[in-house]
DNA sequence: CGTCTGAATTTTTTT
DNA sequence: AATTCAGACG
């Protein structure tokens, strides 16, 4: 039945042994005597992952898997798209000579989350769920947490309650790990221990509010599709519906994914993860390095294990100058890495003055090795907190040096593009009281009481798009709430179609928007921006969730064509930089207080994390990898023009022992320059006499 | 009573 | 940049 043979699968043939038995695990003649049990693979950095797992898939559709039952769950919608796409293109040099594999497509591939809010629409009326439900990001679920927090007056108590980031996080927590409240209080919050009642409380409070609003937080993505596949009958209906399932970085998982995972796969027939333990970043989101290391022995027989220990990315001294680093680790890992790139080049260790000097440095590094023929593109800064590049994007920015930023403030968390999103959020889910009440406080005139009030108001009808037309609002507001309830006329059926609406809303929001910014040119350009990626999108729902789930996470990410041919400098926080790879990377304020962050040495545990990220960043380095080391810190952001400042240490992960595996540099170089001490010049006027007699 | 304005304070990492 | 608070203003 298989015409395997006749496909004659050299594209396997680019592989090495242990990849090439990762894409062939339970397929063909194999697959009679070993059955396609469960596989997990342990890939290393830089030793050809994605490449490994696209070739398992282009394998499975080409031995007749159909496209539609694998399930390729991935890190980010980046990720996804950029497995499929090679996988698809692998099954394309193929499908020259066969009709069905040319026009495979895969359609399930996507986040944890993504995947959960597709399932989710899909069986909305079998769990008793709004299909329409619309999705809160992080703020908006602390928004809701925080309106909660309020009516219960637990915000009002003498003894300061946790803000609500901290309620949410709490929250979050309990939900990923699936550990109980006292736990997750007493391992992680323990200064919150003695509001463990008013927190349950108010999370009930919460998760009614979001049932009444039909409002799902990213939690419940996974929560709704883990009690979900509980469901016997739904669980061997998706199980069967997707014969493969594949999992990208897995080390970064929670509980609450493993149990997804587990329900859909009990005995992990055609189930796949990939991971490398230590480069596990995650634990704060509720991530545990245990669901890798244990995912073995969870079935039985236990899962076949196959190591990718050849690196292909990184030459061998940046290899063992990011060995020697996770080595200097208590824990044991799994696998060692080792690489033929043979170079004389260590990885660099450079001691500069100051955070001003290190971005003069890195800007003038980064132009030196363009001008060696290192494209921007090539080339990448690395950092532990989005604020550390604040002084380099100011050099570069001097220096006319494009740059793309990925990591930290999105252009999503702007207040104005908010403001439009909750317009277009309300519109869709009336019910939805947070974006109903930034909606109101827009006007002038409405504040916080007022919005509350008409809020509860129109919580008391039984249409609330019905009441939102006939609801009146206080004078100032009054043409500005017309204007609004004509938006809110045309969105009924028969209305204006998708993506025009997205314009009239625009057009609404636009003298709201000139009213309350002073630089409102500058964040109409923001919502210009916004349009179009709207455009692109078949309608309003799909727009809004997908903006959500996958918000465009580089600052001028969805700018368009003429940034794509551009050559650019690629800055990133480490964790955005997961899976990528540059020439050439730099990465920034290598020193105790940033790496490890101050804020992760509470525990031993965050600390083995905070090491496994500076081997994260070290690994993302092909051939040049420069550690920058800033001796002295100004501390505090806002002891502004003061000169506070401490001698920082380098990071306690390359400590004097493993020095011996980097070169070492200091800069800037004492250097005298006749051009900037102009000798034979006069004063022309003495300015410092000018200011003193300014008070004569 | 509520809204608006200005000033002070504070930022880890993210689906 | 956004949140929070005090005090002005309507």
């Amino acid at each position: 039945m298989s015409d395997t043979a006749t496909l004659a699968p050299h594209y396997l043939d680019r592989l090495n042994p242990a990849q090439r038995s990762a894409a062939e695990f339970g397929t063909g003649p194999a697959a009679a005597e070993k059955g396609n049990g469960p596989l997990l693979v342990i890939a290393g950095a830089g030793s050809g992952k994605t490449n490994t797992l696209a070739h398992r898939v282009a394998h499975l559709l080409i031995e007749g898997a159909a496209p539609d039952s694998i399930l390729l769950l991935t890190f980010s919608r980046r990720g996804a798209e950029e497995m499929a796409r090679r996988a698809e293109r692998i099954v394309r040099q193929i499908g020259n000579t066969h009709a069905r594999l040319a026009q495979i497509k895969l359609s399930w591939a996507g986040t944890f989350h993504g995947i959960g809010a597709r399932l989710l629409r899909e069986y909305a009326p079998q769990i008793g769920l709004d299909v329409s439900f619309t999705i809160h990001d992080r703020e908006d679920a602390a928004d809701l947490m925080n309106l909660v927090r309020n009516e219960l007056g637990l915000a009002t108590k003498e003894k300061r309650f946790p803000a609500k980031a901290t309620c949410l996080a709490i929250y979050s927590a309990v939900i990923n790990t699936r550990a109980p409240l006292a736990d997750v209080l007493q391992r992680s919050f323990s200064w919150a221990v003695e509001w463990e009642n008013e927190l349950k409380r108010l999370f009930r409070g919460y998760v009614e509010a979001k049932q009444a609003q039909n409002v799902l937080d990213y939690d419940d993505l996974l929560l709704y599709w883990a009690r979900m596949v509980a469901v016997p009958q739904i669980a061997e209906e998706l199980g069967t519906r997707f014969d493969h399932i594949l999992v990208d970085e897995y080390q970064d998982t929670n509980p609450l994914q493993a149990t997804v995972l587990l329900a859909l796969k009990p005995d992990g027939r055609g189930l796949t993860v990939v991971g490398d333990d230590a480069q596990s970043i995650y634990a704060f989101r509720g991530a545990t390095v245990r669901n890798i290391l244990d995912f073995p022995e969870q079935f039985s027989p236990p899962a076949q294990v196959i190591k990718l220990e050849q690196n292909y990315r990184s030459t061998q001294p940046i290899l063992e100058a990011a060995n020697a680093v996770i080595g200097l680790s208590n824990e044991l890992f799994s696998k060692t890495l080792w690489s033929k790139r043979e170079s004389a080049e260590k990885p660099l260790l450079v001691t500069v003055g100051d955070e001003v000097d290190q971005a003069a440095y890195v800007a003038q590094q980064i132009l030196d090795r363009r001008e060696a023929g290192i494209s921007l593109k090539n080339q990448a800064v690395l950092f532990r907190a989005s604020h550390h590049s604040a002084r380099l994007e100011i050099e570069l920015t001097r220096r006319n040096v494009p740059f793309v930023k990925f990591g930290g403030l999105k252009f999503l968390a702007s207040s104005h593009v908010k403001d439009v999103i909750s317009v277009l959020r309300w519109l869709e889910n009336p019910r939805d009281r947070v974006c109903g009440f930034r909606v109101l406080q827009m006007l002038p005139g409405v504040g916080p009481k007022t919005a509350s009030n008409m809020l509860d108001a129109l919580a008391s009808m039984q249409d609330v798009l019905d009441g939102i037309l006939h609801l009146d609002v206080p004078g100032a507001a009054s043409e500005h709430w017309a204007r609004f309830q004509q938006l809110a006329q045309a969105t009924l059926p028969g209305g204006t179609p998708w993506p025009a609406e997205f314009d009239s809303v625009c057009a609404w929001y636009a003298p709201l928007l000139a009213h309350n910014y002073e630089d409102a040119a500058i964040r109409q350009g923001d919502i210009d921006q916004l349009a179009r990626i709207a455009a692109t999108y078949p309608s309003r729902q799909r727009f809004l969730t997908e903006l959500t789930l996958d918000p465009p996470d580089a600052t001028s990410d969805e700018a368009g064509p003429p940034l794509i041919d551009e050559d650019y400098l690629i800055l990133s926080t480490i964790h955005s930089a997961k899976g990528q790879e540059w020439n050439a990377v730099y990465l920034l304020n290598a020193v105790d207080g940033c790496l490890p962050s101050d804020l992760a040495t509470g525990s031993e545990a965050e600390i083995e994390e905070e090491r496994r990220l500076a081997y994260v960043a070290m690994t993302r380095a092909k051939d040049h990898l420069e550690i920058i080391v800033p001796q002295r810190f100004y501390v505090g952001q806002q002891s502004r023009y003061g000169d506070q400042h401490v001698f920082a240490g380098r990071t306690r992960f390359i400590p004097e022992s493993l020095t011996p595996l980097f070169g070492r540099k200091a800069w800037p170089i004492p250097e005298y320059n006749a051009e900037k001490t102009p000798q034979g010049r006069q004063a022309l006027v003495d300015l410092k006499s000018s200011m003193r007699d300014m008070w004569d």
